[in-house]
DNA sequence: ATGCTACAGTGACGGCGGTCACCGAGGGGG
DNA sequence: CCCCCTCGGTGACCGCCGTCACTGTAGCAT
């Protein structure tokens, strides 16, 4: 895989250039901050950090892929997230102290750069544009998983899935009109998403082939009319309030 | 009821002074912003916003109390939030422009300062002690919803409810060793926190007094054994865990 | 007193989905 | 090659809880 360029300056050395929540530096602060940072790579499946610890770094995800995930004390575990190139997690702890809430695990081998909090905080005093930046980022965390929350609260576990195709889903390349999921990640990852089962999301794909609007070859699966199965889904939602009304 | 000194100056006008988010300002920065507020009352059950309007001002509770909430199309209301005085809400579409995500209703008589986003903004990008401000309130939100989702993914309705107790209760002022929910909100309110319907609350309570673990008097709950209702919460959970174990 | 309304408690019923079990397919690695 | 492991699909079971219905109580206005 070829690797970005920004990644890498010219001799080969990992940058932040491609950072999102640094996107507001210049070369020169950048460069400051680098100075600051460990380089450390990641082993697919060896955990960055763990729930309950008092580690305060933040990480930027220079490559590869991480998810960001809870375990109940059963052993279910409950995605929240998922990073990629770029992305930085871990701000939660650095900006208030408080223990890890959840545990971060690389999925792919992958390469970041650890700030401790200290610069961390300094650089959020200093530059209100990364603050914003930051700011920003945390409130799209909220809304997120406000959404989550009152999926939920309000939709069967089906219908959760289903939803959950609608947000992985992206237009087919070939064809307009035609969105897939490539690659279809394994169900109970989805499963773990939408807090079912792998069970239940096997039925609920299966229960969508005969209507038509769901064919699956072999890792890609497409949607062969996305704005159905979304008028579908509030259908449904709308149907149990018909029943309400109708007492 | 009396006024708590700081919220109005000595000529009657309402102040910013008790508010947390801008604790870190000076008199003089404050008496700035007061400047650039509109001032609102609202009555109780009046709507400050709604879901998916475009405004973007941030409000500082002076007086009064917030529900934040959100419904589904079938009309079930999720509480996510109360605001009390001195709180703050309204930062999110402040800060990312993007509609408003949740619903906010006065519960109660309310008086409320009113800032439009371009100085809350300025505020933000100049001041870095306040940003830091909102920005450990955002993670607080974020840790807060995290695990809420935790709890709907791998808690039963019944334990919701008991989670929930556990969160409102207070130390009796009389007798150490008891806790007590004072006043015991209407049911309905604690089944949308937790996502569950009033019935399955006053079931989940009749359930537990015969153990003693709980006793109403009025609007009164007291919690007989606090730690013991924990240790019991956790022991459903590594039970439902022990029963996979075995197979 | 009589309404009216909000709130609380409980029984009955039925369906969703979590759990368990089993089977088949693919894909490395010895 | 066989073995093992992950993954996917499905059937059977059953318990939780959402829904509906009814009763009872407290508070308040008239």
């Amino acid at each position: 895989m070829v690797v970005a360029e920004q990644r890498v300056n010219e001799i080969g050395r990992p940058t932040l250039a491609g950072i999102k929540l640094l996107s507001a530096l210049s070369a020169g602060e950048l460069a400051h901050l680098e100075a600051r940072c460990r380089w450390r790579r990641y082993k697919a499946g060896e955990r960055v950090f763990a729930r309950g610890e008092k580690t305060r770094d933040v990480f930027f995800l220079i490559e590869g892929r991480t998810n960001i995930v809870d375990f109940s004390l059963s052993g279910r575990e409950v995605a929240f997230a998922s990073a990629e190139a770029g992305d930085s997690f871990g701000e939660l702890a650095a900006i208030d102290g408080q223990p890890r809430s959840t545990t971060v695990v690389a999925a792919e081998p992958s390469h970041m750069a650890v700030l401790g909090h200290e610069p961390f905080i300094d650089l959020l005093k200093r530059d209100g544009a990364t603050a914003l930046l930051v700011l920003d980022r945390l409130a799209d965390i909220v809304r997120r998983s406000d959404e989550r929350i009152m999926e939920l609260s309000t939709l069967a576990a089906t219908h959760r899935v289903y939803a959950e195709l609608l947000r992985m889903a992206k237009p087919d390349v070939a064809s307009p009109d035609l969105w897939v999921v490539r690659p279809l990640p394994p169900l109970r990852e989805i499963a773990s998403r939408v807090s079912t089962t792998r069970e239940t999301v096997a039925r609920a794909l299966s229960q969508l082939y005969p209507t038509g609007l769901l064919r699956r070859k072999g890792r890609n699966l497409y949607l062969m009319d996305r704005a159905g199965l979304e008028t579908r889904l509030q259908a449904w939602q709308i149907d149990s309030a018909n029943l309400k009304q109708k007492a």
